[in-house]
RNA sequence: GCCUCCAUCGUCUAGUGGUUAGGACUCAGGAUUCUCAUUCCUGAAACACGGGUUCGAUCCCCGUUGGAGGUACCA
C-alpha cells in the first residue's frame, strides 16, 4: 500500500507537545513505510485563528528534525495545503451531498438553537438538533430561505445522519469500534454560515483528494470517527485507515495542561531540552520497541517504527523521565555538536575556551541552559563567599586558610602541566600536611569557583592558569581574614 | 446524564493459558571519585475487584469499579 499520511493542526496557538507526538508518529510511519508525509493547515475556525501559530508550527517541527514532503510552505501535487484556500471545494462537495440527499440546508438561527439547548437541558433530554429543517416541503423551504435572505443570514448545511443502525470504525490499534447511529451527534453541520467547512467535512474532502492512506490522530477524535466513516460512504469514497493514538495526560490523570509544566514545543526548547531527548522520550509515550531498548535517534526510529507496537491506553507525561533522556542526549553529543548549540548561550567564550571547558561540564548538564550557570565562574571571579563553605568536614577555618596558603605555590605553572601531574602534586603536598586530597581541594574549589560544586578542579585550574587561580585564592584569603 | 475507549510497580512500558511477571524513570542503599555529576552494583515497588471458561488464568469471556475522551455553526 502506498502510504500517505499527514499532520493537520489547527493554527490556534503554539505547537503543543501532544501535537508534536502526533506529527512524529505520522512522520515515522511514513519513513518506515517509504511513504509521504505532508502538512495541512486546518484554519477553518476564524474565531480562534492565530497568526503566529503557522510559523511556530514549522519552527517546532524543524527543530525536532521532522521534515515534510508537501505542505503549505512547500506546495505539492495536492495543494493548496491550507483549508481557507480551498473554500470553493468544500462548498462544491457540500452541495453535492445536498443534491444526492445526504445533506440539507438549515435555516435555524443560533438564537433558536440556544433556546432549544436550554429547553433540552431543563427537561434533562439528550442534547442535539431537533431536525426542524431536515424534512421541509418545497414551499416551507422557500419561506425559510427568503426569511433568512431578508435577515441577511446564510443557511448552514447539515449532514443527514442515519437515525438507526450502527456505524463501525475499524481502527488499526483499537480494532472494531461500533457505535449506534442514534448516539452520534444529530445532523452535524458540515458547512458553516460563514462559508467555512467544519472539521468533519473539510478533513474528509481533503483526505480523499490528497489521497491520505492512514489517519493517525489523537484518540479524542474516536467519538466522531463513525461520522467520518459515514461521510466517506455518502461521497462514495474509500475511507483511509484510522489509527487513534492514546492521549497524553498530566500527573493527575487530567489532560496535559500548563499547570503541569511546559506544554508547547517552544517552551521545551527554551527550557533547555534537546530535540533528540524530547523525540526519544515522546516516541516511547504510547509506543515501544521491545522489552529493553530505550534509546533511539530519530533516524533509528524511522527504521523500526511500526503501528503494531502502539498502545491503547493513555500515557502520563513524566517530566522526570524526560529529564533523564535529555541528560543522556546531551552526553551523546560530540564536543563539536555541543559547542554548536551552546556557543550562542556563551558569547564571552572563545572557541578554544569552549573546547576546553565543555568536556568538563557535559556530563553534568541536565538541560542545555545549565551550561552558562555552570561556567559562570570562568569569566566572573567570585567576590563574595560563604565562610563555612571553605571548611572541609571535621576541620576548622584555620585549616582551610592553611590549605589555601599551601595551594598558592603549587599553582605556579599549573597551566603547563597535565591534570595528572597537578593532581599528584596536590595530593603529595596534602599528605605532607596530613590532609586528604578532598580536604585540600574543597577550599581551593570554593575560592576559585565560588561554591562547593564545580567541574573537576584540575581541569579548571589548568584552563584558568596559575596567575588567575592564585589571584582568586588570595582574594579568598583576604575575605577569610577580613 | 448518555455514548465510546482504556485498565501490569507511583510513572512509561515488555510479556505469556503454566515465567523467580522483564526493562526504564523515580526512590533507598552501596562502589568509583577532588565536589557535583557520570558510570556500575543491590534493593523496594505491579498483573484493580468479582464471577465464569479451563487441569491451570495476569493473559480468554461477562460484570463491577476506576480513569479518560466525546456529547458545538472548535478542532
Amino acid at each position: 500500500m502506498n502510504v500517505r499520511v499527514r499532520y493537520a493542526p489547527s493554527p490556534t496557538g503554539f505547537q503543543h507537545i501532544g501535537g508534536l507526538r502526533t506529527a512524529l508518529f505520522n512522520y515515522l510511519f511514513a519513513k518506515a513505510r517509504g511513504g509521504k508525509f505532508f502538512l495541512r493547515l486546518e484554519d477553518t475556525d476564524q474565531g480562534r485563528y492565530n497568526a503566529e501559530a503557522e510559523a511556530d508550527l514549522y519552527e517546532s517541527l524543524r527543530w525536532a528534525g521532522i521534515t515534510w514532503d508537501e505542505g503549505p510552505d512547500l506546495g505539492g501535487p495536492f495543494g493548496p495545503y491550507v483549508q481557507s484556500k480551498r473554500l470553493e471545494l468544500y462548498k462544491q462537495y457540500a452541495r453535492q451531498l445536498v443534491d444526492s440527499g445526504h445533506a440539507y440546508e438549515c435555516y435555524c438561527t443560533s438564537a433558536r438553537l440556544d433556546t432549544l439547548r436550554q429547553e433540552q437541558e431543563k427537561a434533562k433530554q439528550p442534547l442535539g438538533y431537533d431536525r426542524r429543517c431536515a424534512h421541509l416541503s418545497d414551499s416551507e423551504r422557500e419561506v425559510q430561505r427568503s426569511r433568512a435572505a431578508y435577515d441577511d443570514r446564510e443557511p448552514v448545511i447539515r449532514f443527514h445522519q442515519k437515525p438507526d443502525g450502527e456505524t463501525v470504525v475499524e481502527d488499526e490499534i483499537l480494532g472494531r469500534v461500533a457505535k449506534a447511529n442514534a448516539d452520534l451527534p444529530v445532523d452535524p453541520v458540515l458547512l458553516k454560515s460563514d462559508g467555512y467547512p467544519t472539521y468533519h467535512l473539510a478533513h474528509v474532502v481533503d483526505d480523499h483528494l490528497m489521497e491520505t492512506s492512514h489517519v493517525l490522530r489523537a484518540q479524542e477524535w474516536l467519538p466522531s470517527a463513525p461520522l467520518h466513516v459515514q461521510l466517506f460512504a455518502a461521497f462514495g469514497w474509500q475511507a483511509p485507515r484510522y489509527v487513534h493514538l492514546p492521549l497524553i495526560l498530566g500527573q493527575d490523570g487530567q489532560k496535559l495542561s500548563k499547570r503541569h509544566g511546559a506544554t508547547s514545543v517552544r517552551q521545551f526548547r527554551e527550557d533547555g531540552y534537546t530535540p533528540a531527548g524530547l523525540v526519544n522520550y515522546l516516541a516511547l509515550l504510547g509506543w515501544s520497541y521491545d522489552d529493553s531498548r530505550e534509546f533511539f535517534t530519530l533516524k533509528e526510529l524511522e527504521d523500526v517504527f511500526t503501528l503494531s507496537k502502539l498502545s491503547k491506553s493513555p500515557a502520563v507525561f513524566d517530566y522526570k523521565k524526560l529529564e533523564h533522556f535529555n541528560g543522556h542526549s546531551i552526553r551523546e553529543l560530540s564536543i563539536g555538536e555541543l559547542k554548536a548549540v551552546l556557543a550562542p548561550q556563551l558569547p564571552d567564550f572563545t572557541d578554544d575556551e569552549l573546547d576546553g571547558y565543555l568536556p568538563l561540564v557535559q556530563e553534568r548538564l541536565k538541560f542545555l541552559k545549565d551550561a552558562s550557570e555552570a561556567l559562570k565562574f570562568v569569566h566572573h571571579a567570585p567576590t563574595a563567599w560563604v565562610r563555612e563553605d571553605f571548611v572541609p568536614k571535621k576541620l576548622d577555618e584555620a585549616a582551610a586558610v592553611a590549605l589555601l596558603e599551601a595551594a598558592l605555590p603549587l599553582l605556579e605553572g599549573v597551566e603547563a602541566r597535565d591534570d595528572e601531574t597537578n593532581e599528584q602534586r596536590f595530593r603529595t603536598r596534602g599528605e605532607e600536611l596530613g590532609f586528604k586530597l578532598g580536604d585540600v581541594m574543597q577550599p581551593v574549589r570554593v575560592a576559585v569557583c565560588g561554591g562547593k560544586v564545580s567541574p573537576p578542579m584540575f581541569g579548571v585550574l589548568h584552563l584558568l592558569g596559575g596567575a588567575e587561580s592564585q589571584s582568586r585564592i588570595k582574594a579568598a584569603l583576604a575575605f577569610l581574614r577580613g
